[in-house]
DNA sequence: CCGAATCTAGTGACTGATCACTTACTTCTG
DNA sequence: CAGAAGTAAGTGATCAGTCACTAGATTCGG
Protein backbone atom coordinates (compact mmCIF):
# COMPACT_ATOMS: atom_id res chain seq x y z
CA UNK A 1 0.00 0.00 0.00
CA UNK A 2 1.53 3.55 -0.87
CA UNK A 3 1.98 5.82 1.92
CA UNK A 4 -0.95 8.04 0.78
CA UNK A 5 -3.25 5.09 0.96
CA UNK A 6 -2.13 3.84 4.45
CA UNK A 7 -2.54 7.89 5.09
CA UNK A 8 -5.88 7.94 4.34
CA UNK A 9 -6.86 4.61 6.03
CA UNK A 10 -5.05 5.86 9.30
CA UNK A 11 -6.95 8.80 9.51
CA UNK A 12 -10.49 7.06 9.09
CA UNK A 13 -9.11 5.28 12.31
CA UNK A 14 -8.06 7.83 14.19
CA UNK A 15 -11.59 9.80 13.84
CA UNK A 16 -13.07 6.80 15.12
CA UNK A 17 -10.88 6.60 18.06
CA UNK A 18 -10.41 10.21 18.50
CA UNK A 19 -14.53 10.52 18.68
CA UNK A 20 -14.12 8.50 22.18
CA UNK A 21 -11.38 9.98 23.85
CA UNK A 22 -10.33 13.02 22.14
CA UNK A 23 -6.93 14.44 21.77
CA UNK A 24 -5.59 13.53 25.04
CA UNK A 25 -7.64 10.13 25.77
CA UNK A 26 -6.50 8.59 22.67
CA UNK A 27 -3.66 6.82 22.51
CA UNK A 28 -1.60 6.54 19.22
CA UNK A 29 -1.57 3.10 19.82
CA UNK A 30 -5.05 2.69 20.13
CA UNK A 31 -5.24 4.36 16.36
CA UNK A 32 -2.22 2.24 15.01
CA UNK A 33 -4.03 -1.11 15.87
CA UNK A 34 -7.13 -0.05 14.50
CA UNK A 35 -5.52 1.14 11.28
CA UNK A 36 -3.40 -2.43 10.87
CA UNK A 37 -0.45 -0.80 11.30
CA UNK A 38 2.61 -0.50 13.30
CA UNK A 39 2.41 2.27 16.45
CA UNK A 40 5.70 3.69 14.57
CA UNK A 41 5.31 3.71 11.39
CA UNK A 42 1.81 6.52 12.35
CA UNK A 43 4.51 8.48 13.86
CA UNK A 44 6.49 8.51 10.48
CA UNK A 45 3.26 9.23 8.76
CA UNK A 46 2.23 12.13 10.39
CA UNK A 47 4.71 12.99 12.80
CA UNK A 48 2.98 13.50 16.17
CA UNK A 49 -0.46 12.99 17.37
CA UNK A 50 -1.26 16.41 17.64
CA UNK A 51 -0.82 16.81 13.76
CA UNK A 52 -2.93 13.93 12.81
CA UNK A 53 -5.53 15.15 15.13
CA UNK A 54 -5.45 18.36 13.59
CA UNK A 55 -5.87 16.34 10.32
CA UNK A 56 -8.83 14.56 11.56
CA UNK A 57 -10.55 17.51 12.47
CA UNK A 58 -10.12 18.97 8.82
CA UNK A 59 -11.45 15.89 7.70
CA UNK A 60 -14.59 15.63 9.74
CA UNK A 61 -15.50 19.60 8.71
CA UNK A 62 -14.94 18.51 4.98
CA UNK A 63 -17.25 15.88 5.14
CA UNK A 64 -20.12 17.88 6.70
CA UNK A 65 -18.97 20.43 3.77
CA UNK A 66 -18.96 17.18 1.21
CA UNK A 67 -22.25 16.14 2.05
CA UNK A 68 -23.84 19.52 2.39
CA UNK A 69 -22.91 20.53 -1.25
CA UNK A 70 -24.11 17.26 -2.30
CA UNK A 71 -27.34 17.77 -0.75
CA UNK A 72 -27.87 21.18 -2.63
CA UNK A 73 -26.71 19.65 -5.65
CA UNK A 74 -27.69 23.17 -7.84
CA UNK A 75 -30.38 24.77 -5.61
CA UNK A 76 -30.38 27.75 -3.48
CA UNK A 77 -31.74 30.15 -1.63
CA UNK A 78 -34.63 28.60 0.92
CA UNK A 79 -34.57 25.29 -1.60
CA UNK A 80 -31.02 24.84 -1.14
CA UNK A 81 -31.11 25.38 2.42
CA UNK A 82 -34.02 22.93 3.16
CA UNK A 83 -31.96 20.17 1.25
CA UNK A 84 -29.04 20.77 3.43
CA UNK A 85 -31.07 20.71 6.42
CA UNK A 86 -32.41 17.13 5.08
CA UNK A 87 -29.09 16.31 4.79
CA UNK A 88 -27.46 17.44 7.87
CA UNK A 89 -29.00 14.58 9.55
CA UNK A 90 -26.59 12.09 7.76
CA UNK A 91 -23.46 13.42 9.54
CA UNK A 92 -25.50 13.37 12.76
CA UNK A 93 -25.87 9.72 12.47
CA UNK A 94 -22.20 9.35 12.25
CA UNK A 95 -21.24 9.62 15.65
CA UNK A 96 -17.63 9.41 15.12
CA UNK A 97 -17.57 12.74 12.71
CA UNK A 98 -19.66 14.57 15.67
CA UNK A 99 -17.88 13.84 18.77
CA UNK A 100 -14.52 13.86 16.93
CA UNK A 101 -16.09 17.44 15.70
CA UNK A 102 -17.16 18.46 19.59
CA UNK A 103 -13.25 17.56 20.86
CA UNK A 104 -12.21 19.79 18.55
CA UNK A 105 -14.56 22.98 19.91
CA UNK A 106 -14.14 21.48 23.57
CA UNK A 107 -9.75 21.52 22.75
CA UNK A 108 -9.99 25.40 21.44
CA UNK A 109 -7.86 26.16 24.01
CA UNK A 110 -5.11 24.72 22.62
CA UNK A 111 -3.87 27.29 19.73
CA UNK A 112 -3.40 24.81 16.67
CA UNK A 113 -6.52 23.65 17.07
CA UNK A 114 -8.92 26.27 17.62
CA UNK A 115 -6.85 28.35 14.44
CA UNK A 116 -7.67 24.98 12.64
CA UNK A 117 -11.00 24.69 13.76
CA UNK A 118 -11.87 28.35 13.00
CA UNK A 119 -10.21 27.79 9.87
CA UNK A 120 -12.64 24.73 9.06
CA UNK A 121 -15.70 26.15 10.47
CA UNK A 122 -15.23 29.32 8.30
CA UNK A 123 -15.39 27.65 5.38
CA UNK A 124 -18.35 25.83 5.89
CA UNK A 125 -20.04 28.88 6.84
CA UNK A 126 -18.84 30.67 3.40
CA UNK A 127 -19.90 27.67 1.79
CA UNK A 128 -23.76 27.21 2.74
CA UNK A 129 -23.49 31.01 3.04
CA UNK A 130 -22.69 31.22 -0.72
CA UNK A 131 -24.95 28.50 -1.74
CA UNK A 132 -27.85 29.82 0.11
CA UNK A 133 -27.29 33.91 -0.35
CA UNK A 134 -29.40 33.60 2.80
CA UNK A 135 -29.27 36.98 4.95
CA UNK A 136 -27.24 36.89 7.96
CA UNK A 137 -29.77 36.57 10.54
CA UNK A 138 -31.12 33.10 8.85
CA UNK A 139 -27.59 31.88 8.36
CA UNK A 140 -27.20 32.57 12.30
CA UNK A 141 -30.74 30.04 12.57
CA UNK A 142 -29.69 27.63 9.97
CA UNK A 143 -26.31 27.20 11.69
CA UNK A 144 -27.45 27.81 15.66
CA UNK A 145 -30.34 24.39 14.74
CA UNK A 146 -27.45 22.40 13.52
CA UNK A 147 -25.57 23.33 16.44
CA UNK A 148 -28.19 22.57 18.65
CA UNK A 149 -28.67 19.11 16.69
CA UNK A 150 -24.81 18.35 17.07
CA UNK A 151 -25.32 18.63 20.93
CA UNK A 152 -28.17 16.75 21.24
CA UNK A 153 -26.93 14.20 19.23
CA UNK A 154 -23.58 14.28 21.23
CA UNK A 155 -25.61 13.14 24.20
CA UNK A 156 -27.66 10.60 22.21
CA UNK A 157 -31.15 12.10 22.77
CA UNK A 158 -32.92 9.95 20.46
CA UNK A 159 -32.02 7.17 22.97
CA UNK A 160 -33.67 8.90 25.89
CA UNK A 161 -36.66 10.09 23.55
CA UNK A 162 -39.22 9.52 26.09
CA UNK A 163 -38.33 11.96 28.05
CA UNK A 164 -41.14 15.24 27.44
CA UNK A 165 -38.28 17.78 26.97
CA UNK A 166 -36.54 15.44 24.77
CA UNK A 167 -39.43 15.35 22.17
CA UNK A 168 -39.51 18.97 22.52
CA UNK A 169 -35.78 19.84 21.79
CA UNK A 170 -35.40 17.20 18.66
CA UNK A 171 -38.40 18.69 17.26
CA UNK A 172 -40.86 17.07 14.83
CA UNK A 173 -38.58 16.07 11.55
CA UNK A 174 -36.13 14.08 14.07
CA UNK A 175 -39.45 12.83 16.20
CA UNK A 176 -40.68 11.82 12.98
CA UNK A 177 -37.59 9.65 11.67
CA UNK A 178 -37.34 8.01 15.76
CA UNK A 179 -40.92 6.80 15.22
CA UNK A 180 -39.99 5.42 11.14
CA UNK A 181 -36.46 3.40 12.98
CA UNK A 182 -39.11 2.54 16.09
CA UNK A 183 -41.53 0.89 13.55
CA UNK A 184 -38.74 -0.48 11.71
CA UNK A 185 -37.20 -2.17 14.77
CA UNK A 186 -40.09 -3.33 16.10
CA UNK A 187 -41.02 -5.28 12.66
CA UNK A 188 -37.79 -6.83 13.19
CA UNK A 189 -37.77 -8.14 15.94
CA UNK A 190 -41.25 -9.87 15.08
CA UNK A 191 -40.03 -11.05 12.39
CA UNK A 192 -36.77 -12.87 14.05
CA UNK A 193 -39.41 -13.53 16.58
CA UNK A 194 -41.49 -15.61 14.11
CA UNK A 195 -38.47 -16.82 12.36
CA UNK A 196 -37.47 -18.06 16.01
CA UNK A 197 -40.82 -19.48 16.59
CA UNK A 198 -40.99 -21.32 13.52
CA UNK B 1 -11.16 24.48 56.65
CA UNK B 2 -14.06 22.24 56.84
CA UNK B 3 -14.42 19.35 54.33
CA UNK B 4 -17.17 20.83 52.62
CA UNK B 5 -15.37 24.05 51.89
CA UNK B 6 -12.68 22.56 50.78
CA UNK B 7 -14.95 20.51 47.87
CA UNK B 8 -15.82 24.07 47.32
CA UNK B 9 -13.17 25.40 46.49
CA UNK B 10 -11.65 22.20 44.63
CA UNK B 11 -14.38 22.04 42.60
CA UNK B 12 -13.72 25.98 41.43
CA UNK B 13 -10.12 24.57 40.76
CA UNK B 14 -11.21 21.87 38.74
CA UNK B 15 -13.31 23.70 36.77
CA UNK B 16 -10.63 26.07 35.32
CA UNK B 17 -8.32 23.33 35.06
CA UNK B 18 -11.14 20.84 33.09
CA UNK B 19 -11.51 23.83 30.89
CA UNK B 20 -8.02 23.19 29.40
CA UNK B 21 -7.94 19.75 29.14
CA UNK B 22 -11.24 17.88 30.00
CA UNK B 23 -11.33 14.82 31.69
CA UNK B 24 -8.24 12.76 30.39
CA UNK B 25 -5.97 15.66 29.34
CA UNK B 26 -6.16 17.25 33.17
CA UNK B 27 -3.77 15.72 35.73
CA UNK B 28 -5.41 15.32 39.61
CA UNK B 29 -1.90 16.66 40.39
CA UNK B 30 -2.55 20.24 38.78
CA UNK B 31 -6.13 20.32 40.25
CA UNK B 32 -4.52 19.78 43.30
CA UNK B 33 -1.55 22.41 43.47
CA UNK B 34 -4.53 25.39 41.83
CA UNK B 35 -7.02 24.33 44.84
CA UNK B 36 -3.90 24.28 47.07
CA UNK B 37 -4.28 21.44 48.77
CA UNK B 38 -1.82 17.95 48.60
CA UNK B 39 -3.05 15.37 45.55
CA UNK B 40 -4.28 12.42 47.99
CA UNK B 41 -6.40 15.02 49.92
CA UNK B 42 -8.22 15.37 46.41
CA UNK B 43 -9.08 11.58 46.31
CA UNK B 44 -10.48 11.44 49.88
CA UNK B 45 -12.85 14.49 48.68
CA UNK B 46 -14.03 12.90 45.37
CA UNK B 47 -13.27 9.36 45.05
CA UNK B 48 -12.04 9.47 41.87
CA UNK B 49 -10.92 12.19 38.92
CA UNK B 50 -14.03 11.66 36.77
CA UNK B 51 -16.87 12.12 40.12
CA UNK B 52 -14.79 15.44 40.38
CA UNK B 53 -15.24 15.36 36.65
CA UNK B 54 -19.17 14.68 36.98
CA UNK B 55 -19.15 17.39 39.88
CA UNK B 56 -17.78 19.95 37.83
CA UNK B 57 -20.36 18.94 34.88
CA UNK B 58 -23.46 19.81 37.10
CA UNK B 59 -21.96 22.42 38.59
CA UNK B 60 -21.48 24.40 35.24
CA UNK B 61 -24.90 23.64 34.18
CA UNK B 62 -26.01 24.97 37.37
CA UNK B 63 -23.97 28.10 36.78
CA UNK B 64 -25.86 28.73 33.75
CA UNK B 65 -29.38 28.23 35.13
CA UNK B 66 -28.60 30.50 38.19
CA UNK B 67 -27.54 33.37 35.87
CA UNK B 68 -30.45 32.70 33.42
CA UNK B 69 -33.52 32.64 36.30
CA UNK B 70 -32.02 35.65 38.00
CA UNK B 71 -32.05 37.60 35.20
CA UNK B 72 -35.79 36.78 34.22
CA UNK B 73 -36.36 37.86 37.97
CA UNK B 74 -40.31 38.00 37.69
CA UNK B 75 -40.80 38.34 34.13
CA UNK B 76 -42.35 35.32 31.57
CA UNK B 77 -42.96 35.33 28.03
CA UNK B 78 -40.92 37.37 25.41
CA UNK B 79 -40.07 39.71 28.12
CA UNK B 80 -38.09 36.69 29.78
CA UNK B 81 -36.48 35.16 26.85
CA UNK B 82 -35.12 38.58 26.21
CA UNK B 83 -33.47 39.04 29.55
CA UNK B 84 -32.01 35.74 29.51
CA UNK B 85 -30.54 36.19 26.15
CA UNK B 86 -28.51 39.08 26.82
CA UNK B 87 -27.65 37.39 30.68
CA UNK B 88 -26.17 35.01 28.50
CA UNK B 89 -23.43 36.67 27.61
CA UNK B 90 -22.14 36.42 30.92
CA UNK B 91 -21.97 33.16 31.07
CA UNK B 92 -20.03 33.32 27.73
CA UNK B 93 -17.37 35.32 29.03
CA UNK B 94 -16.47 32.78 31.28
CA UNK B 95 -14.62 30.45 28.89
CA UNK B 96 -13.81 28.14 31.91
CA UNK B 97 -17.35 27.32 32.27
CA UNK B 98 -17.91 27.62 28.91
CA UNK B 99 -14.96 25.24 27.90
CA UNK B 100 -15.61 22.80 30.64
CA UNK B 101 -19.36 22.22 29.16
CA UNK B 102 -17.75 21.37 25.51
CA UNK B 103 -15.27 19.08 27.49
CA UNK B 104 -18.59 17.30 28.65
CA UNK B 105 -20.57 17.20 25.46
CA UNK B 106 -17.49 16.20 23.56
CA UNK B 107 -17.08 13.09 26.26
CA UNK B 108 -20.20 11.79 25.85
CA UNK B 109 -19.29 8.87 24.71
CA UNK B 110 -19.19 7.45 28.41
CA UNK B 111 -21.80 6.41 30.01
CA UNK B 112 -21.70 8.17 33.05
CA UNK B 113 -20.79 12.00 31.45
CA UNK B 114 -23.68 11.27 29.07
CA UNK B 115 -26.01 10.86 32.08
CA UNK B 116 -24.73 13.21 34.01
CA UNK B 117 -24.62 15.90 31.04
CA UNK B 118 -28.08 14.85 29.61
CA UNK B 119 -29.70 15.48 33.32
CA UNK B 120 -27.70 18.57 33.68
CA UNK B 121 -28.95 19.98 30.22
CA UNK B 122 -33.02 18.97 30.83
CA UNK B 123 -32.62 20.80 34.10
CA UNK B 124 -31.74 23.66 31.57
CA UNK B 125 -34.36 23.31 29.29
CA UNK B 126 -37.37 22.62 31.59
CA UNK B 127 -36.76 25.75 33.52
CA UNK B 128 -36.27 27.91 30.32
CA UNK B 129 -39.41 26.18 29.52
CA UNK B 130 -41.12 26.79 32.95
CA UNK B 131 -40.29 30.18 33.01
CA UNK B 132 -41.01 31.44 29.24
CA UNK B 133 -43.88 29.40 28.53
CA UNK B 134 -42.52 29.26 24.72
CA UNK B 135 -43.74 26.88 21.85
CA UNK B 136 -41.34 24.28 21.53
CA UNK B 137 -40.42 25.85 17.97
CA UNK B 138 -39.31 29.16 19.91
CA UNK B 139 -37.42 27.04 22.49
CA UNK B 140 -35.88 25.38 19.88
CA UNK B 141 -34.40 28.44 18.09
CA UNK B 142 -33.61 30.00 21.71
CA UNK B 143 -31.34 27.02 22.68
CA UNK B 144 -29.86 27.17 18.89
CA UNK B 145 -28.93 30.32 18.88
CA UNK B 146 -27.04 29.78 22.37
CA UNK B 147 -25.33 26.76 21.57
CA UNK B 148 -23.62 28.73 17.97
CA UNK B 149 -22.74 31.49 20.70
CA UNK B 150 -21.17 28.47 22.77
CA UNK B 151 -19.20 27.18 19.67
CA UNK B 152 -18.24 31.19 18.69
CA UNK B 153 -16.74 31.63 22.23
CA UNK B 154 -15.02 28.56 22.57
CA UNK B 155 -13.63 29.04 19.05
CA UNK B 156 -12.51 32.72 20.84
CA UNK B 157 -14.23 34.13 17.23
CA UNK B 158 -14.14 37.04 18.93
CA UNK B 159 -10.52 37.40 18.57
CA UNK B 160 -10.81 37.17 14.76
CA UNK B 161 -13.80 39.25 14.01
CA UNK B 162 -12.24 41.00 11.65
CA UNK B 163 -13.25 38.15 9.09
CA UNK B 164 -16.28 39.15 7.05
CA UNK B 165 -17.80 35.63 8.07
CA UNK B 166 -17.06 35.99 11.81
CA UNK B 167 -18.87 39.49 11.52
CA UNK B 168 -21.64 37.35 10.13
CA UNK B 169 -22.21 34.70 12.44
CA UNK B 170 -21.74 36.66 16.05
CA UNK B 171 -24.53 38.46 15.16
CA UNK B 172 -25.54 43.19 16.09
CA UNK B 173 -25.16 42.21 19.21
CA UNK B 174 -22.05 40.59 19.80
CA UNK B 175 -21.22 42.93 17.21
CA UNK B 176 -21.36 46.29 19.57
CA UNK B 177 -20.56 44.45 22.15
CA UNK B 178 -17.14 43.81 20.70
CA UNK B 179 -16.89 47.27 19.02
CA UNK B 180 -17.45 48.60 23.05
CA UNK B 181 -15.03 46.37 24.17
CA UNK B 182 -12.26 48.11 21.18
CA UNK B 183 -13.41 51.34 22.60
CA UNK B 184 -12.49 51.41 25.88
CA UNK B 185 -9.67 49.37 25.27
CA UNK B 186 -8.39 52.16 23.14
CA UNK B 187 -9.50 54.57 25.69
CA UNK B 188 -7.05 52.80 28.57
CA UNK B 189 -4.10 52.35 25.77
CA UNK B 190 -4.43 56.08 24.81
CA UNK B 191 -4.80 56.48 29.02
CA UNK B 192 -1.63 54.57 29.92
CA UNK B 193 0.28 56.60 27.07
CA UNK B 194 -0.34 59.65 28.14
CA UNK B 195 0.52 58.09 31.79
CA UNK B 196 3.90 56.86 30.26
CA UNK B 197 4.46 60.30 28.56
CA UNK B 198 4.03 62.12 32.03
C1' DC C 1 -11.02 18.87 85.44
C1' DC C 2 -7.81 15.65 83.56
C1' DG C 3 -6.33 12.54 80.28
C1' DA C 4 -7.50 8.69 77.24
C1' DA C 5 -10.05 7.64 73.10
C1' DT C 6 -11.77 9.10 68.92
C1' DC C 7 -12.38 11.90 64.95
C1' DT C 8 -11.34 15.28 61.21
C1' DA C 9 -8.20 17.57 58.14
C1' DG C 10 -4.25 16.89 55.85
C1' DT C 11 0.42 15.16 53.87
C1' DG C 12 5.02 12.78 51.85
C1' DA C 13 6.50 9.05 49.51
C1' DC C 14 5.56 5.60 46.62
C1' DT C 15 3.79 2.22 42.63
C1' DG C 16 2.25 -0.01 38.70
C1' DA C 17 0.67 1.22 34.44
C1' DT C 18 0.41 3.96 30.35
C1' DC C 19 2.11 6.60 26.63
C1' DA C 20 4.41 9.68 23.04
C1' DC C 21 8.09 9.24 20.61
C1' DT C 22 12.91 7.11 19.03
C1' DT C 23 16.42 3.99 17.29
C1' DA C 24 17.90 0.64 14.67
C1' DC C 25 16.56 -2.70 12.12
C1' DT C 26 14.04 -5.74 8.09
C1' DT C 27 11.40 -6.64 3.96
C1' DC C 28 9.52 -5.74 -0.26
C1' DT C 29 9.39 -3.79 -4.99
C1' DG C 30 10.47 -1.40 -9.28
C1' DC D 1 20.26 -2.58 -5.46
C1' DA D 2 18.19 1.72 -4.00
C1' DG D 3 14.74 3.46 -1.72
C1' DA D 4 10.18 3.05 0.04
C1' DA D 5 7.17 0.49 3.31
C1' DG D 6 7.11 -1.28 7.60
C1' DT D 7 8.44 -3.15 12.34
C1' DA D 8 10.44 -4.95 17.24
C1' DA D 9 12.13 -3.28 21.12
C1' DG D 10 12.90 0.08 23.83
C1' DT D 11 13.01 4.95 26.99
C1' DG D 12 11.98 8.54 29.93
C1' DA D 13 8.16 10.91 31.64
C1' DT D 14 3.67 11.29 33.50
C1' DC D 15 -0.14 10.05 36.27
C1' DA D 16 -4.25 7.93 38.96
C1' DG D 17 -4.65 6.06 43.00
C1' DT D 18 -2.67 3.98 47.63
C1' DC D 19 -0.32 3.71 52.08
C1' DA D 20 1.12 4.96 56.20
C1' DC D 21 1.44 8.52 58.72
C1' DT D 22 0.88 13.49 61.74
C1' DA D 23 -1.48 17.57 64.01
C1' DG D 24 -5.01 19.31 66.17
C1' DA D 25 -9.83 19.38 67.82
C1' DT D 26 -13.72 16.99 70.38
C1' DT D 27 -15.80 13.86 73.40
C1' DC D 28 -16.29 11.39 77.51
C1' DG D 29 -15.42 8.34 81.64
C1' DG D 30 -13.74 8.75 86.25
Amino acid sequence: MSADERRESVLRAAIVEFSKGGLAGTSTEDIARRADISQPYLFRLFGTKKELFLAAIERTFDQALTILVAAAGDRTGEEAKMAMADAYRMFLNDRTLLLTQMHAYAACGDDDVRRVTQTSFGKLWLAVAGITGLEDDDLIAFFGHGMLLNMAAAMDLMAVIDLPWVKACLGQELLAEAAHDEANATAKTAEAGVKTAG
